[in-house]
DNA sequence: CAGTAACCGAGACGGTACGTCTGGTCTTTAT
DNA sequence: ATAAAGACCAGACGTACCGTCTCGGTTACTG
């Protein structure tokens, strides 16, 4: 068993990373991901084979670190939040806002495609998912802890509640409903969500 | 633009279908839904490939059926009550109970193959994906949405609560964990789903 | 080692028979005989695949069968000459004209597509090959064999010649010429061949 | 209507050509043209399909081109006089010996098996059988017409007669011979052959 | 400032599976 | 019992991609 041999980094061509990162995003934005091949990728970007698989293992490596870095960029570009929930005090107005904004973004469809490709391969791709968990879902999901344990210090949460799972209540069915097509999505869906997390749905 | 003559459904051979069913599941079990090929279904079947191609579409038409039909048969193995949730009386009891048996389920090699492979699939693939959910998720959800509705007619739910909603709340948060492996599963974690969801977040 | 039982050849339907023949002959003349599938001639027929393999081993022997048939029901309709070769005294006269009779035969299309086929088909599948020249070509080459018996009897051929190989002089470049298009069939070429065999290549 | 790409010949794998002419060679010789696949050349030759299908349209050319190939090297390897017909003066003499040579090569069954295959597809594939006879056949038989010429310089020949129509006298019925085993071969027969041509069958 | 090593575009290669087609057998229903 | 119909097992077809490899050519470090 031999490891191939690591090739150099630093003469690596930008130009070729971004070409075949583009062409990734539009072929499974136009074609969708099954039919999107490596070869086509590499056709599309005007590249060879071997510098796809000199530098990423698999498509669906290259997808990733595309629509990571279509992430980062995006990002870079919105400038501004620097990826925080607000805490304006109240914590149903706040998570409101945030999922409102995932509801924009998840019905954008330069994510759309990606993003569901991306967690379907992921499903079945365990690496790829746990990738894909680490460096997308998890750092956002932070982000909600974060939150809730400031509205526990405020005392707007309980404090035997574990934040970690709390979240889940309004992140995981609007997750599913886009993912599996269970139902629609709006504002008005994710703002209920809220209130029924946040109240219970038992009488007080 | 010509339709392929429809196959006399009356001459086809069971033996042969169920024959199909075992190797597909079989396989998916054991290679995994990717390297389950449509030649090593037919291969392990004893079966012809135009055998295949002759009733079913694709290979995750057939994985679905046979799916399907690996549930119905369980469900009359095991006989009695064919799916429905307890009513005790005490909502926060039965909806335990039942996520504790989905648990279980999940768990359970024998269906988490298949079902990841096809719940992975129609992520990707529209028509098979509302078929997956509609034939076997929204069954189920809407088991949730009658038991949901007998506990507000008892008062244990408000009756302003839109039951479809509400059931995301613990349903949803497991799915995402299994399917995504965002989170560990346990009985313990359900419970407290179901006890967050009931109660809320927010301090009485 | 099983033979397959004989069917009982007396309930055969002739309808069947002849339908097939019809059809195997109306494909080879339109697809050529590589494109001629059973399949094809017994939907063509109107007939089960089943009915073609009960009676037939091969697409090879269908054809066969169908052509020699062919051939018979032409003779019986031309009724006259009942398969000699003219005996005018004159062998060259008699040679030339029958081997224009043959040019016309090898010219006429509803002839050469099947013909061609089942020569190709016998160079390369002995038994049908064997069966091919048994009924077809040796009963036309006996013909020969017995003029020319008739003509040695008339001091017309040297006594010691062998008619059986003296025939091929002028049979076999016709036949190659038609089969493998090696060159031009006509009037003037096939009785250059009478004049060359019958008075050879060396100044007298 | 798209012409596919041409491949780049000069990046041609002349290992890979060669193991395809042995394997297509090997295979009909073994089992005979009709079950020698592309699949199993393919597989015999250590080579993909598409490498096959590449370079060549059809397994009838992949066989053309290898027994071509094989008879190129067959005369490079008996090294001298690229196929002449000698000259000694005596007509009957040298044709014989040409013809009993040709005997020799027709019983070799290195030669038989693709040879027959080839005459037998040429037969019905019309472009494989003008290459067949452009590039096999012809050849040949311009050598019996230059011999023919020259002894009809030498007044060996009757100098009205057509070369191209009396070489068949001697070769066309050998080809028959042994394409449709119409007769035995035997050096006996051709020298027969010789003779008849020459002097013809009526007395002198 | 040549020499040389790596990456690059290109694409042929050995393979695997695809979805289709046909061969020859078997089964069902009707005559 | 034979026939029409057609589903069945089997396996080759020709195509599409996979991931590897080999080929010049073009950078961009090194001696």
């Amino acid at each position: 068993m031999v490891d191939k041999p690591v090739p150099d980094a630093t003469r690596r061509s930008e130009k070729s990373r971004r070409a075949i990162h583009d062409a990734a995003l539009a072929l499974v934005a136009e074609v969708g991901y099954p039919k999107t091949t490596v070869e086509a990728i590499a056709a599309r970007a005007g590249v060879g084979k071997q510098t796809i698989y000199r530098w990423w293992p698999s498509k669906a490596d290259v997808l990733l670190e595309a629509f990571l870095d279509l992430g980062a960029q995006t990002a870079r570009e919105l400038g501004q939040e620097p990826y925080v929930i607000p805490d304006t005090g109240d914590l149903a107005v706040d998570l409101k806002a945030v999922l409102r904004a995932t509801v924009d973004e998840l019905l954008d469809p330069r994510f759309e495609a990606p993003a569901r490709a991306l967690a379907a391969e992921g499903l079945v791709n365990e690496p790829l998912g746990r990738e894909f968990v680490a460096k997308l879902l998890e750092p956002q999901l932070r982000l909600y802890v974060d939150r809730l344990r400031s509205a526990q210090d405020a005392g707007d949460v309980r404090p035997d509640v574990d934040p970690r799972i709390a979240l889940e209540l309004f992140v995981s069915p609007l997750a599913q409903r886009w993912l599996q097509h269970t139902g629609p999505i709006s504002y008005e869906y994710t703002d209920t969500l809220v209130d029924y997390a946040l109240h219970g749905l038992a009488p007080r």
